[in-house]
DNA sequence: TTTTGAGTTGTTCGA
DNA sequence: GTCGAACAACTCAAA
C-alpha cells in the first residue's frame, strides 16, 4: 500500500488539481496537508489571512464530504514535512509549484532533503498557461515588454484539459491544529463585516464566479471594464490566487462558449490579455526575484522619492480630497478588494502627485488586498511608477478629475464609497473645492471638516512629478 | 551588426 | 467643443 502527502499551497481547489489527482492515480492513501509558515518573507496581509481561513474551511468541507481530513500544521515546512512523511510512513509528496522566490528557494531545499531520504518527490505546474522559464525570445532571453510576450504565449500555447475532481479513499485523523486555533480571522476590532459581505470564498464559489462572469459580464467586458460603477469585471483574482480555481479552467470555459457564440470572440481575447499580465507578471519575477523590493530598472535608484507619512496615511484611509482616489482605498479597505482602472490611478496618485515610493503603496496593498499577489502587485506597481518592465512613460501622469469624469460619470461609484458627498451635484462630484459656497451648503459640506481639501493640486503636482523625472533623466 | 518598428490603460495645448 | 500633435527618449525584439 502505498501512501503520498500531498502538499497543498496556492492550490486550494479538488478540480484541475494535478498534484492532487496524480496522487489519487499513484496510490491508495492521499493525504492532504495544508502548512503555515509565518516565517516566510510576505506573510499573509490581514485580507489574505480572512480569505486563506475561509477557503481552507471551504476545502476541509470538500475533503470531508469523501471521508478525507485536510491535515493543517503550522510551523517551518522542512521541518514539518519529513516528520509528517515519518508520522504516515508516506512513500511520496507531491505538489504544485509555487514561484514566489522564497518558496522556490524553501521547496528546492526540501526536496532535496526528502530525496536524500528515499522518498519520491513529484511538483506539477498548476497555476500558469506556461512556466516562466518556458517562454523565451529568439535568441534565449527573457521578454521585457508585454505584446511580443503575449504573442509568443499564444502562438507556443498547448492547450490542456482541466483534470477532473480527484476523488481521494477515505482517511481520517485526527492529527491536524484546529482551524480557528491560527487565528487568522480579526477579533478585536472585526473589521471583516465588508469582506463577508463581499466575498463568497472557497472553490465552489470560485466555479460559480466564472460562470457569472461568462453568463452576465463577459459580453460587455471589452467596452465597460474600466467602468468602477458596474463592474464588468471578472472578480475572480482572489479565487486565481489562492487556486480555487485555476487559469486552464477559465481558459477551458472561454474555449467552450466560444464554440457557440463567437461574438465574445473580442472581450474573451481582452479577458484573456489580462490572464497574460498575470503570466508576464510571474516570469518577470522569476527572472527578476528582486523584483518586490527593488527597481526593475536601476536608474530609478536615483529618483527622489519624497517621504511623508502624513500624505501616504492621507492616502491610505481615503482622504486626499479627490473623490475617485479616495472612493477607491474605502472600497479596498471595506472589501479587500479595488476595481482595477481605480488601482491605477490610485497607485498613481500616490506615486507621482504624493511622489511617494511604490514599495510603500506595494505594502498597503498587500495588507488590505485579499488578492494581494507577489508577482502582481510588484510587477504593477512597479509599471504604475516608471520603474518596472514596459513601464508608463513618465509623461503618462493620470489626471484624477478627469479620469473620474470619463469613467464614473454620474459619480456611482464616488457616491457609493463616499457617503458625505452622496448630496452633492454630480457636476461637482469629481472635485468638490471647485463648488459654490452655496451647493457646498445645500448638500451639508463643509470642506475640511466633512471632507478634505486636496491634498495638492493636480498642475503643481504633476509639474513637481515632471521635473523629479526630469532630474532623474539628468542623473 | 545594424536597422527598424513598436511599445496597456494619457494629458495638455493650441489651432 | 473638437481634433491632432507634442510630450522625450529609450529599450526591446526581430529582421
Amino acid at each position: 500500500m502505498k501512501t503520498i502527502l500531498v502538499w497543498l499551497r496556492h492550490d486550494l481547489r479538488l478540480r484541475d488539481n494535478p498534484a492532487l489527482w496524480h496522487a489519487v492515480a499513484d496510490s491508495q492513501r492521499v493525504i492532504p496537508v495544508y502548512i503555515l509558515d509565518e516565517s516566510m518573507p510576505w506573510p499573509y496581509g490581514g485580507a489574505q489571512r480572512w480569505w486563506l481561513h475561509h477557503s481552507l474551511h471551504a476545502l476541509s468541507e470538500s475533503l470531508l464530504r469523501d471521508h478525507v481530513s485536510l491535515i493543517l500544521k503550522r510551523g517551518a515546512a522542512h521541518q514539518l514535512l519529513p516528520a509528517l512523511v515519518e508520522q504516515y510512513q508516506a512513500d511520496a509528496v507531491y505538489w504544485n509549484r509555487c514561484y514566489e522566490p522564497a518558496a522556490i528557494a524553501r521547496d528546492t531545499q526540501i526536496k532535496t532533503q526528502l530525496q536524500q531520504q528515499g522518498i519520491t518527490v513529484h511538483s506539477f505546474n498548476a497555476s500558469l498557461l506556461h512556466e516562466p522559464w518556458q517562454i523565451t525570445t529568439k535568441s534565449g532571453g527573457t521578454f521585457r515588454v508585454f505584446t511580443p510576450y503575449w504573442k509568443a504565449c499564444c502562438a507556443q500555447l498547448t492547450p490542456r484539459t482541466p483534470y477532473p475532481k480527484a476523488v481521494c479513499l477515505p482517511f481520517v485523523t485526527h492529527d491536524s491544529d484546529n482551524l480557528s486555533s491560527w487565528q487568522l480571522l480579526p477579533d478585536k476590532p472585526d473589521w471583516a463585516q465588508g469582506l463577508r459581505e463581499t466575498w463568497r470564498v472557497g472553490e465552489t464559489a470560485a466555479m460559480q464566479r466564472l460562470e457569472h462572469f461568462i453568463d452576465q459580464h463577459l459580453t460587455y467586458y471589452a467596452t465597460h471594464r474600466d467602468i468602477p460603477a458596474v463592474c464588468h469585471t471578472s472578480l475572480l483574482s482572489p479565487h486565481l490566487h489562492f487556486g480555487e480555481i485555476s487559469v486552464w479552467q477559465i481558459w477551458h470555459a472561454l474555449q467552450q462558449v466560444l464554440a457557440h457564440r463567437a461574438e465574445l470572440t473580442k472581450p474573451s481575447e481582452k479577458f484573456l490579455a489580462e490572464l497574460g499580465w498575470r503570466e508576464f507578471s510571474y516570469q518577470l519575477l522569476y527572472h527578476f526575484p528582486a523584483l518586490p523590493t527593488q527597481n526593475f530598472h536601476a536608474h530609478f535608484d536615483n529618483f527622489a522619492w519624497h517621504s511623508d507619512p502624513f500624505a501616504l496615511a492621507a492616502w491610505q484611509q481615503g482622504h486626499t480630497g479627490y473623490p475617485i482616489i479616495d472612493a477607491g482605498m474605502r472600497e479596498l479597505w471595506h472589501t479587500g478588494y479595488m476595481h482595477n482602472r481605480v488601482r491605477m490611478l490610485a497607485a498613481s496618485f500616490l506615486t507621482k502627485h504624493l511622489l511617494q515610493h511604490w514599495s510603500a503603496g506595494a505594502r498597503w496593498f498587500w495588507d488590505t488586498l485579499v488578492d494581494a499577489d507577489l508577482a502582481n502587485n510588484s510587477a504593477s506597481w512597479q509599471w504604475v511608477a516608471g520603474s518596472g518592465a514596459d513601464a508608463a512613460p513618465y509623461f503618462r501622469i493620470f489626471n484624477p478629475i478627469l479620469q473620474s469624469e470619463k469613467f464614473d460619470p454620474d459619480g456611482t461609484y464616488i457616491k457609493r464609497w463616499l457617503p458625505e458627498l452622496a448630496a452633492l451635484p454630480s457636476a461637482y462630484l469629481h472635485q468638490p473645492w471647485q463648488a459654490p459656497t452655496n451647493v457646498l451648503k445645500q448638500a451639508g459640506i463643509v470642506l475640511d471638516k466633512h471632507y478634505p481639501q486636496p491634498l495638492i493640486a493636480h498642475d503643481v503636482a504633476r509639474k513637481r512629478a515632471l521635473d523629479a523625472y526630469a532630474r532623474l533623466r539628468a542623473c
